[in-house]
DNA sequence: AAATTATTCTGTAATTTATACGCAATGAAG
DNA sequence: CTTCATTGCGTATAAATTACAGAATAATTT
């Protein structure tokens, strides 16, 4: 575990251990109570929202990188990533006076125009999606708040990041249509109500139940147990679990799903 | 237009105008005669295979640096690029002792191990489609030839350009059931069977001609002429041509085509 | 001028898939 | 033992996909 203050320290040293004009950022879906949220970061100071991001080393491939960054804001290993996209447009990441001054200040060293964090950066979106609760949100060093937003509420954010959040959803969704998605994200054994309140909540739009379960259980990805949860006051709906080969098949091959 | 010694010249001081770490490749599909090709270059001396590529300039969009790359290479302005994804393993760049001597005899320049060209470089794949025809593949300064392969003889590549081939050609099978394709592509008047036969190439794979063309008058994407085409001995074909602002709308809204 | 050949165009029947929805079964609470 | 909210099962209908047959056409050949 890295102390704050080595991570400091990389923004004045981040020149020798980091790649430049290139970082990651990662739009980290979170899903709870029929809401998709997102994660973001209060930057100190200015108040501005961000997107968790950071630079790859020297030597880490894109996805490490992107891991070891969603780690750090939320002490998950194994979340499931996606690449989406990359983000060149040249003054994409302009920093304010203001912006400039409180990385000074928060690193302890000058910055001036020459500074390696300024220079002009592409960004290498990601996305992941989570289990809400799963998660323990943690500020990084510049900043102050580490919270989920409601999908549709988000605040404006800085450089971009509006638009990757839609673009990182846009993939999603399109993502969800042609592989399954679950695993990791649900219990190992999980209700038909479940995973149709996940599929509904990512796609925002309701789902007929019968069909939807109908569908899952003929293209063969999850299948039923003998066991039932008892959920209180109702009546017990089976539990299901994956088959892990044919979920692997179809995350391989595709999947032709129409909602 | 860029003289040649322009461009070596660009490897000796490119330090100054592009992005460090980073360049883009560009796989271009060429359609001909039920033939999709790939448009490669031959290294000088080392008779190595690559895609053509090249680095981003200080001040240019990542699109920007893409459509110039191929111009460069094909004559095609407005050629229908996109993005599909970035290629970052801290090793794929790698060169061999008689690649960098190359770059040094070709540039005139002393090649180091601290050069830029030679440090880590995280590659954005973009992927376009053209006519075969309209293309006079032009060789760039480190290369000795420019020239169409069929997609499924390719030699070995550089680097992980295969790689880079392969998940190109997922991306694009992957976008044709989402939006249209063709625009562009056809001459502004064009018939069934052309269209069609543009959709097998590219898929490789069998669409029955009655059903193909059904589905896409149904969408509305194209629409048929009082004219006809004289193909010699044969039934004239009737001419249609896309009906611009439903391909615009279907491009921007997506489609659901099922071949 | 009639038959031949290769190709395009139109239509329809059979099948599969998707959608809509009714109702019985269940587990706990009153 | 009735009520309630919820799950599970099944079926009728609509829509989309697939498969395929046969007529029409433009030269070329006989």
């Amino acid at each position: 575990m890295k102390t704050e203050k080595d991570k400091v320290d990389a923004i004045k040293n981040g020149e020798k251990h980091f790649l430049h004009h290139l970082s990651i950022d990662c739009v980290l879906f979170g899903y709870h109570e029929h809401q998709l949220k997102v994660l973001l970061l209060q930057w100190k100071h200015s108040g501005k929202w961000s997107l968790p991001g950071g630079f790859i080393k020297l030597d880490e491939t894109l996805e490490e990188s992107a891991k070891r960054i969603l780690k750090e804001r939320t002490g998950l290993d194994d979340i499931f990533l996606q690449q989406f996209q990359s983000f060149g447009d040249p003054k994409r990441s302009h920093r304010s006076k203001q912006d400039i001054e409180t990385l000074a200040i928060v690193s302890g060293s000058l910055i001036d125009e020459t500074h390696w964090i300024l220079k002009r950066t592409v960004s290498i979106g990601y996305y992941a999606v989570t289990e809400y609760s799963k998660v323990t949100p943690r500020p990084d060093p510049l900043s102050e708040i580490c919270e989920w937003w409601d999908i549709d509420e988000l605040p404006q954010l800085v450089f971009d990041h509006n638009i990757i959040v839609t673009e990182a959803l846009k993939a999603l969704r399109l993502q969800i249509y042609h592989q399954p998605i679950g695993y990791n994200l649900l219990p190992e054994k999980f209700t038909l109500p479940e995973i149709h309140a996940l599929y509904e909540t990512i796609l925002g739009k309701e789902l007929d139940r019968r069909n939807f379960a109908k569908k899952l259980i003929s293209l063969g990805i999850i299948k039923k147990l003998d066991e039932m949860r008892s959920i209180g006051a109702h009546r017990s709906p089976f539990l299901y679990k994956f088959d892990k080969r044919k979920y692997d098949k179809a995350l391989k091959e595709g999947i032709a799903l129409a909602f």
